[in-house]
DNA sequence: AAAAACGACAACCGCCGACAC
DNA sequence: GGTGTCGGCGGTTGTCGTTTT
């Protein structure tokens, strides 16, 4: 329990990543992919433990990334998943694409809460904050009359709508897909999510932002797209940012056409290839 | 101009489940 | 079945830049 192993070790660096620790660990993935992370500091010369590693790829360097500011859109998608899910933050970030868990939770207690309260909604259970207020009222009269009875938990993640509860892992989203988009595009304020929720065909690595098994099943390929569709380019505070609107060729049909990247600060491999 | 307060976000910590042995 | 390792998740803390006093 606690930490792992291979953080108990002397010697790992903790704090801020420097550019030069990104380079490494990017330039690592880029051309051997996910295999362990616990071997991949040791591999990719690095003084981290590895689940250092994997939240660094995961949360900053991984080439699909969206960054910059939410949307309007992603916003509101955000409060309505919210709404439906509660803290499953991985589960939200995977009708995100771009987005990962840990920024929308950082989102969402740095700036969503704050906005939902001013609009008079409490934000754990998507009510009106005086019905809230109400309802505590009531819980704590309730409770004084009937001091002896077994306490109720307060919070309710899914306030006004029932689940199916045993979906397996693939299911699950399709039946929360449906039963979240049923549920909401009738209810006037509401948005009509249903361009944006329906990413499974677009969105290449699966159920979560922390879910990284498909680096490991195909790394080629993943990369192709990724590599593709989104150059990289390496800016001065080591922040990687897509290039938005340029073209790339498929690697498939030309790899050698891919060889470099707009790298004005450290340097990547595109040998990978 | 300096200090304090605030906000955004990166990173760590502790726990859990899955898996291998 | 017990134990250790690992990946993943959510909560929390730390850091740093910006704004306010």
């Amino acid at each position: 329990m606690g930490r792992h192993s291979c953080c108990l070790k002397q010697k790992l660096r903790k704090g801020l990543w420097s550019p030069e620790e990104d380079e490494k660990l990017f330039n690592h993935i880029i051309r051997f992919g996910v295999g362990c992370w616990s071997s991949v500091p040791k591999l990719a010369g690095l003084q981290r433990c590895g689940k250092s590693c994997r939240l660094r790829w995961i949360n900053y360097l991984r080439p699909d990334l969206k960054r910059g500011s939410f949307s309007q859109e992603e916003e509101d998608l955000i409060i309505g998943l919210h709404e439906v899910l509660g803290n499953r933050w991985s589960q939200i970030a995977a009708q995100l694409p771009g987005r990962t868990d840990n920024e929308i939770k950082n989102f969402w207690n740095s700036c969503l809460k704050k906005k939902l309260r001013q609009r008079g909604i409490d934000p754990t259970t998507h009510k009106p904050l005086n019905e809230i207020e109400r309802e505590q009222e009531k819980l704590n009269s309730d409770n004084s009359v009937h001091e002896n009875l077994p306490i109720k938990p307060v919070f309710n993640p899914f306030p006004t709508l029932e689940f199916q509860a045993s979906a397996d892992q693939t299911g699950a989203n399709i039946i929360l897909y449906d039963q979240f988009h049923s549920s909401f595009i009738s209810a006037p304020g509401f948005c009509e999510y249903s361009n944006l929720m329906d990413v499974s065909g677009n969105y290449s690595y699966g159920s979560s932002s922390s879910n990284t098994s498909n680096w490991n099943c195909n790394i080629r390929s993943d990369m192709n797209n990724l590599v593709c569709n989104e150059a990289l380019n390496w800016k001065s505070e080591s922040k990687l940012e897509p290039i938005v609107g340029t073209q790339w060729p498929s690697l498939s049909q030309d790899p050698s056409s891919v060889a470099c990247f707009d790298v004005p600060r450290g340097e990547f491999d595109a040998d990978f290839l």
